[in-house]
RNA sequence: GAAUCAGUAGCUCAGCAGGUAGAGCACAUCCCUUUUAAGGAUGGGGUCCCGGGUUCGAGCCCCGGCUGGUUCACCA
């Protein structure tokens, strides 16, 4: 019987019998003269998914040489299958005795591919494509070269007709994991392909246009731009605290007023606020600003885009999202936030003033409070009764001034401001405007905001006097839009929350483990070979061994090592004494 | 923030009416040269999330905590 305390040392403790035996078997590679991390380049010429699209019965024989995952092994003696898994996808590979051995030694089959390799190892075959009797594409194994050893066991789910048997699903390791994710779960690998493929046709579509990709700063001395709480931090060298961007608007705005004719940065926008299935406190958004536009164009110039981008995910104009088709063709339906309103509660609140609002909110049975100004309680409305109820994309235009405060005033609606949101799923996706660009009807928005922040909204902006110095230089009238590309990806590929569209989603940070090293227990007199057992048998601090009495101590320990069988000395009652002192 | 469910082997999960923990896959040893969720035989592997409590005895019951899922609330 193997017993890890004398044939691993001390390190192995904490590890699974699984990781104990792989390192085993490094170390036997090494010993072979085989490197299990090999410095050399490994050229390959093919990848698992073209071998099987570009097979041909009647082609002439076609060598390769593919890398990848060993991700099955099914071994009958002197020949095995192996599941090979590379960058594009699986492709199973025939791996004989003969095949890859010379005559005089079986070594590299029967101890190097049938002892020493694991599931998750990196290997490279050099073979020639076939088809087997069962009919699947397969490689034909002459060479075999080990490129990396897995030292941790991959979970394992096996494929059987598109069924996943075994999967590797809890949410949390998933996320924590997302290496492991995208190693052994199908589709996971898409999703981000996919992701990739909207920003680079967004990219695409915006540089073909004429516009000019930006970058502005993430780390602001005035979070301005949005409605959100930000992050803090602190600037050393000029010992001031700076904030975590919230938003880009103001920074690209500025550059409007420089002269660009278009600009647009996709980055990361940080608010310090909740986590769930549609908020992530770091989320990417696009931020787009055209000159001598207006909110309409911006309406088509956007349904346009988004069919692009849908096409290029999915072939189609349409996307799945659980039950709900949504389509993705332009032109979309353009409906008047009060008209929204009246369509899904009744109530008109064209020329109500504020207390008939309120009046009406409470008729709806809504919680409001006072805080709540006009325009907060018109949004309030919209987000209970109307906003979920938009599955296929509509623009939901002109909101009142009181919740707008960098938009454009309506061309013709009194007290409504030239903006748009774009709803898809119940959700919104875009926010845009016909951007303010009066320098005094912005400078009493900011007053106005600041009014509220004193009645208690704590979403209010703050005034940012550098911006409003460049509106008051002059700025084109210009049309905006935010885009969260997050909530695109979501809607795109058809998940059903943001942790599975970002790579690394915040999580909380995993749980520390214990700290206790056996060095703890051997500088207060406890044996070597005794430190680990010590740990191993419950005592997670000097402090908590010194807690129990000696005679206690010794009689646990004596049983531990009784019980487990430990080839170590035995223990008196003198010696553990000692540890107390 | 609230309600609710969950945390058991490397992975997916059983375990109930409190009595020293089970399966499949994975792993180890053996058999098998075209298999495929390969198969057959044998075997090893657990701080039953953590800490208290009740009990002769707790994976299971009670209290507290941690972590996560779901729903709701909040949230540009």
């Amino acid at each position: 019987m193997r017993n890890i305390f004398t044939l691993h040392k001390m390190s192995n403790i904490e590890l699974s019998e699984q990781e104990i035996q792989r390192r085993q078997s490094l170390t036997e590679l090494r010993n072979m003269g085989i490197d299990p991390y090999p410095a050399a380049e490994y050229v390959v010429t093919a990848y698992s998914t073209d071998i099987r699209n570009e097979f041909k019965d009647d082609d002439p024989q076609r060598d390769v040489t593919i890398a990848g995952r060993i991700m099955s092994r099914r071994i009958m003696g002197k020949a095995s299958f192996i599941e090979l898994q590379d960058s594009k996808g699986r492709i199973q590979v025939y791996i004989s005795r003969d095949g890859i051995c010379p005559e005089d030694n079986a070594d590299m089959y029967n101890v190097v591919f049938k002892k020493l390799l694991d599931i998750g190892d990196f290997i490279g075959i050099k073979g020639y494509v076939f088809r087997t009797q069962m009919g699947e594409i397969s490689v034909h194994a002459s060479e075999l070269t080990v490129l990396s050893k897995s030292l941790r066991p991959l979970p394992i789910v096996k494929y059987k007709d598109g069924v996943a048997y075994d999967a590797f699903d809890d949410p949390e390791l998933r996320a924590r994991q997302r290496y492991v994710d995208l190693v052994v779960n199908d589709g996971v690998k898409g999703t981000f392909l996919k992701r990739a493929t909207i920003l680079r046709t967004l990219r695409s579509i915006l540089d073909e246009a004429g516009y000019t990709e930006v970058e502005t700063p993430t780390l602001q001395a005035i979070a301005g731009g949005a409605s959100a709480r930000p992050f803090i931090t602190h600037f050393n060298a000029l010992d001031i605290d700076m904030y975590m961007r919230i938003a880009t608007e103001l920074y690209l705005k500025r550059l409007i007023v420089g002269g660009f004719e278009g600009v647009y940065e996709i980055g990361k926008n940080f608010r310090n606020e909740g986590m769930d299935r549609n908020h992530n406190p770091e989320f990417t958004c696009m931020e787009l600003y055209v000159q001598y536009k207006d909110y309409n164009w911006m309406m088509s110039f956007t349904e346009q885009m988004l069919e692009k981008i849908c096409i290029a995910v999915n072939g189609t104009s349409e996307s799945k999202i659980g039950d709900n088709v949504i389509s993705f063709k332009a032109p979309y339906r353009r409906l008047p936030i009060l008209d929204a309103i009246k369509e899904k509660t009744g109530y008109d609140l064209n020329g109500k003033n504020e207390d008939e609002i309120r009046q009406i909110c409470k008729e709806l049975k809504m919680e409001i409070d006072d805080t709540m100004g006009k325009g907060k309680l018109i949004d309030e409305i919209f987000g209970e009764f109307c906003e979920g109820t938009f599955i296929q994309p509509t623009f939901i235009t002109d909101y009142p001034v009181e919740m707008s405060p960098l938009t454009k005033m309506h061309r013709s609606k009194p007290g409504l401001t030239e903006r748009f949101e774009l709803m898809v799923n119940g959700k919104e996706l875009a926010n845009a405007y016909s951007e303010l660009n009066d320098p005094i009807d912005q400078y009493n928005r900011f007053v106005d905001q600041m009014k509220l922040a004193d009645k208690g909204d704590d979403e209010a902006m703050i005034i940012d006097h550098d911006f409003m110095r460049a509106l008051e230089y002059g700025m084109p009238p210009t049309s905006g839009i935010g885009i969260g590309i997050d909530r695109l990806a979501m809607f795109m590929i058809g998940q059903p929350t943001i942790q599975e569209v970002l790579l690394f989603p915040q999580m909380k940070p995993e749980k520390k483990a214990q700290v206790v090293s056996p060095d703890d227990f051997i500088q207060i007199g406890v044996p070597a070979e005794w430190a680990e057992v010590v740990i191993k048998a419950g005592y997670n601090s000097v402090e908590s061994l010194r807690n129990c009495k000696p005679s206690q101590v010794q009689q646990q320990l004596s049983g531990y090592r009784k019980k487990n069988k430990l080839d170590i000395p035995s223990l008196s009652l003198e010696d553990v004494e000692k540890w107390f002192a």
